[in-house]
DNA sequence: GTCTATATAAGGATAGAC
DNA sequence: GTCTATCCTTATATAGAC
């Protein structure tokens, strides 16, 4: 099936979003990937921002759901719970790196290209974490670590790998995208954090 | 002492292009800062990329200066060896903050602003870490894990708290760089990876 | 060194033909 | 739905007066 021009568009932009960030890229970028011309896109959609928000805001709710879809499916707790949101998210982070390099730009830029504040949007889930590690500390199943802190390093460490393909492909000289990087990745990650916090 | 123009422009371009980047940037958005006219900036660059350069590079430059300085000073092997690094480390990134921001947004960009590469250039500072956790592992005064995945996971979550620190501010509702909060930040970074490496 | 005025290009967005 | 042509604004950069 051919992908509706509408589609078509998405793609493109989110490509280039991620690549280039939201200033860098120019509708006729977006265009000439599409092998369109510029006014056809601003038939599709109101405006640049428009295009912006339609990419961002439907991963970021893809994200959010799948994380929210991973807590519930296991119910469990300490290391087991842990590992299995952690790999969902992963999971998510892979099938969309894309996004993350777009999320981590918003991060970066204080004031976004949207109405949404990031961290608006992300800190209930944030402090649901922060709860967690509460309990599972409270409860000696993890090591004594500030639950603030743990979620910073966390998640910095799994975007960090995502957002910045284009500087570790540099170092690494390889890509770190392939399978067996994100694999190898991964599997890091998750011994890593268990070292860390099993007692 | 008053700054000179050049120093002030200087001051506010990295400003600027830490809280914008460089597309984000304009030459007005620095001039107004600074209380000068666009043409005004031109008389002391030749460009908008060469103020960027001169930004970037001078940072780079003394990042990687006190980075080797930590190296060198310290002789002892171990954790007490890579403690020492880290910390300095850290305190660079303290004093250079929006430095952070900067190197951040080029990972990002993939193709930078410059004719640098920065994978390119931190390759062998890269490298030499390498060695030493290959050589810290292999006698035995850290547990196992791949060296090169631990200097992506110690990079990123270090690096994630600075370049981030707007999303941060938004989900924690307090200032990340308060010097209470860089040194918890410290502390937990310190013990979090003596907890993971420490056999 | 700093300014005003201006050249030149690129970007987002609209009008209207097909 | 897509195009060409165009409007308007902003951006980098230069020329030349003070």
């Amino acid at each position: 099936m051919v992908p509706s021009s509408r589609e078509a568009i998405l793609l493109e932009a989110r490509r280039c979003f991620a690549e280039q960030g939201f200033d860098g890229t120019s509708l006729n970028d977006i265009a000439a990937g599409v092998g369109l011309r510029k006014p056809s896109l601003l038939h599709h959609f109101a405006s640049k921002e428009a295009i912006y928000r339609d990419v961002f805001e439907t991963s970021l709710a893809d994200f959010i759901v799948r994380v929210e879809a991973a807590v519930a499916e296991q119910d469990q707790a300490g290391w087991s719970k842990l590992d299995h949101v952690v790999t969902a998210a992963f999971e998510f982070f892979t099938d969309n790196a894309e996004f993350v390099r777009i999320m981590r730009r918003e991060a970066l830029d204080g004031q976004g290209h949207l109405g949404v504040d990031l961290g608006t949007v992300l800190k209930p889930l944030f402090d649901r974490a922060v709860g967690f590690f509460e309990n599972e500390i409270g409860a000696g199943r993890f090591r004594k670590h500030d639950p603030e802190q743990l979620i910073i390093t966390g998640t910095s460490a799994i975007m960090g790998y995502f957002s910045d393909v284009p500087f570790w492909r540099g170092v690494l000289d390889r890509d770190p995208l392939s399978e067996d990087a994100l694999a190898a990745r991964l599997d890091h990650f998750r011994e890593f954090f268990r070292a860390a916090l099993e007692p």
